[in-house]
DNA sequence: ATAAATTAGTTAGCATGCTAACGAATTCCT
DNA sequence: AGGAATTCGTTAGCATGCTAACTAATTTAT
């Protein structure tokens, strides 16, 4: 018996990302925005330079085809616009339209104040015990064996929660 | 300041979850298995009775239609039975076939030995300290005021991993 | 210089989740 | 008993992810 509630961290683990997930897109909702469409703004507006998608893909650790239905969704709301670039004609580059700047400092409010919310009266000490802890189940599963293949996962996402 | 590191934590955890239930998934795989369908064969095998679509749906913590459209894979694939309850025409019981039976060994073994890989080496102290951290935030984000309705997710999903 | 390889974006088609709206069966109330 | 409310399963339609296979443009190598 390695750990006495070793059986239990799985579903916990899931279900703390899954409540924390689901409780921001709730907030995020009357702002008419998701999970994927506000992570794509935020990166966007902290961009400096014009973005191209395969960047932005890598950014949010999701693949290019996915990202092309998202900008599609994102670009008929108004939100964001696309050119193809000068330097390389392969390329688009994304840029956010005005009225997506006016949002993403609610957004950022919104996480920000959930962050607090769920974590403001967790002593620091155990939350830095409990992000070491996930940190090397996070490693350890991105790196461990493959079923038969050495597939590997695309090594951690950003969250810029 | 709350904590030192606290921007970082919601990134990590969604991170941690997220290449734990890759690495699960990618190992079930060449049983023809992803979380959703190995997650009801696995609820299935644990119940003592025949169990109603929306008992199952209860205990997945996914909603009646998702469940009826991952039914017809499972049918299809021949892993599920499905029958009308005698006791009350509106109900239908799921049962497993044959082969079905014959898997769940299976996945029981590789969740259980994905968790073992992934936590073995993690001190006992420190797991406990984690667990009660993720506890915590997850108690929270359920029960966090919502954004003007009071909507309430339901309440934790099991994970039978 | 030009054929081969690579890269950026797209389309097609699937898996998995959701909400809304509905039909059929049952239960509840008077 | 009989109409109203509830419950179970379904369909329809959307959001978000994936892989595979394609086109167009650029870079690399001969």
């Amino acid at each position: 018996m390695p750990a006495p509630d070793s059986d239990t961290f799985g579903p916990l683990l899931h279900g703390a990302a899954l409540a924390w997930r689901l409780k921001l897109d709730e907030r995020l909702k009357p702002l008419g925005m998701s999970q994927a469409k506000w992570r794509t703004l935020l990166h966007l507006s902290r961009a400096q330079q014009p973005v191209t998608q395969s960047e932005i893909a890598a950014r949010l650790g999701i693949e290019e085809p996915t990202l092309v239905n998202l900008l599609h969704r994102l670009e008929d709301a108004g939100w964001v616009k696309r050119a193809s670039a000068q330097h390389d004609r392969r390329c688009k580059t994304v840029t956010l339209q005005r009225q997506a700047q006016r949002v993403i400092g609610r957004i950022d409010a919104a996480a920000r104040d959930l962050r607090h919310e769920l974590m403001s009266d967790i002593p620091r000490r155990e939350l830095a015990v409990c992000m070491s802890v996930l940190s090397r189940i996070r490693e350890k599963a991105e790196r461990a064996n493959g079923p038969v293949n050495g597939k590997r996962p695309p090594t951690s996402k950003e969250w810029p929660k």
